[in-house]
DNA sequence: TTGTTATATCATAATATTATGATATATGGA
DNA sequence: TCCATATATCATAATATTATGATATAACAA
């Protein structure tokens, strides 16, 4: 295990970055979609601003999405590959 | 989300077990190898045996693994075929 | 500059996960 | 039956994750 510990590492912290149901919601839609903001995730999950903003840090923090800002607005979009093999898996219509 | 939320929290479990280097090892392991044992999954991890059964249990508990035991010893194999998909996003070898 | 909107970060309480020694259970042999 | 071995479960301390109100920042318009 000590020789691929750092890819076992790496591979968790993607699979614990998605592990969530809302943050799962929020990539689904991503990768559905192609991109949205902040505010309409918001509306669609109907949460606390905050809540949701904070499950965008951690998806951003580990390379699954990356942002763009359109004047107030900021756009997120999928940033790895990888997230879309995942993803279907569990839903084929992505 | 509300409509989804099942299949949402679904994917999320399975995710989170197995979002841990411990378990991707194990689980890597076995569908590499097909099927182990307990003291031999020990060994190769070089973790004390309750660690080691603990996380052989959150697999057991989302249906990834299944048991059958052999005189004093179980041994372990991959149940559900969505874990293998998962596993080569990140190991191609698998 | 002031106000407004969209988003991010901070602080923190509640909850979940992780690790591990101690104990329990199951199997087979003497 | 008694003992040894393999595995599972319990108890619990340490750590991480989650949720959310409060506060900060960034962009733009008046």
């Amino acid at each position: 295990m000590d020789n691929n510990f750092k890819q076992f590492n790496e591979a968790a912290d993607m699979l614990k970055a998605l592990a969530h149901p809302v943050r799962l919601c929020i990539v689904k839609g991503l990768l559905t979609k192609g991109r949205c903001n902040v505010g309409h995730m918001q509306e669609c999950l109907d949460l606390p601003q905050s809540t949701v903003s904070q499950h965008l840090q951690k998806l951003r923090n580990c390379g699954i999405v990356t942002t763009e800002r359109n004047g107030l607005e900021v756009n997120y979009t999928i940033a790895d590959n990888r997230v879309k093999q995942l993803i279907q898996v569990f839903f084929r219509e992505v």
